[in-house]
DNA sequence: AACTATTTATAAGA
DNA sequence: TTCTTATAAATAGTT
């Protein structure tokens, strides 16, 4: 549906690539839910670009809170922006290790699953957030590597510049000594005979 | 699209709703497989009829995981404590895809926990080798950033040096140019007296 | 981000 | 279900 029939194979060119993932990406999560509403049934969708971002849709149950809740942590895992905002209810990495601590004195037996469970998202959301800094950290490493990198390549080619006009102007003065000599070459037996 | 526009709510009658549900489920399926293979992305999609049929696409990678997940979570609210590690004897990855593909060409309910525990087990290793490979592929990238840093800023060094051998080289030049003009200016008052 | 020529999906009917 | 067909929707290429 579009200006020309698309075969369903890799788009090769980057743009468009892009572009149709985006228009692609929302139409599939608008038919989504519209067959959730018309059907009455449960969707779960996820979608992870090759850019690793994640998109999701997902219609209310308990299928979809688990799709969709690995699809918020993992949101939070790569897109590591406002790491505060959505974060945690423990207000510190102490804190969180006192739960545990507690957690694991109990006599395996009596814990509950729920606990368990619970338990389980806390570490796994601490652990999202540690490697959201993580890889926010190296990213940032990386970055203000490769702009060093720029600045230097700059560096190095108005120094090149700088030489090739050193080395113009060294010919240059060649020229004019060359020429000057000519003149005093021409000059000289106009005079000199004069001169003489 | 179709011989008359349909308000996106619920489908009164009982059996357009599942005619529509079976054109429009499959329709959902088809237009994630293209998404997928067009724009390589991850797409996974679970969808649940009210009469509780399960209907699954996934395209390949990361997302069999969350598919999994969604077993697990079974697993583990059922056997919460059965937990005994299972052995790890794929040899590769693509093995271990294979191994989860086949799994997740089985209707989810029929699963057994025991086989979901071992693909989780499988999975959590390929992911900590992949976590690994990254960590490893980024600490590579930052070195060789740092590397090059080096190199140019040797490259700088030799440049400047350069230009700084230019600069006294281009004194010179310019202590010829002058005296050329020198000798031109001499020589000119000379020979043009002359020539009047 | 819009536009629009086309292709696709699908609602209703058989 | 399945096929057909009129029509609504999605979207590929373009600006």
């Amino acid at each position: 549906m579009g200006r020309k029939k698309l075969e369903i194979k890799r788009i090769e060119k980057n743009s468009s690539r892009q572009v149709t993932f985006c228009k692609r990406r929302n139409g599939l999560i608008e038919k989504a839910r519209q067959l959730s509403v018309l059907c009455e049934a449960s969707v779960g969708l996820l979608v992870v670009s090759a850019s690793d971002k994640l998109y999701s849709f997902s219609s209310g149950d308990r299928l979809e809170k688990i799709l969709d809740r690995y699809g918020k942590k993992h949101a939070d895992d790569l897109n590591a922006l406002d790491l505060q905002s959505k974060s945690l209810n423990y207000s510190s990495h102490h804190e969180l290790l006192e739960l545990v601590e507690s957690k694991l004195v109990e006599s395996i037996d009596d814990v509950s699953v729920d606990s368990l469970v619970e338990l389980e998202d806390h570490l796994e959301t601490a652990l999202s957030v540690t490697r959201a800094r993580k890889a926010e950290l190296m990213l940032k490493l990386v970055e203000s590597l490769k702009e060093k990198e720029n600045l230097l390549k700059e560096e190095n080619q108005v120094l090149a510049s700088q030489i090739e006009k050193k080395n113009l102007e060294g010919a240059e003065a060649d020229n004019i000594e060359m020429s000057s000599g000519q003149i005093s070459d021409i000059n000289l037996p106009v005079t000199l005979p004069l001169l003489n």
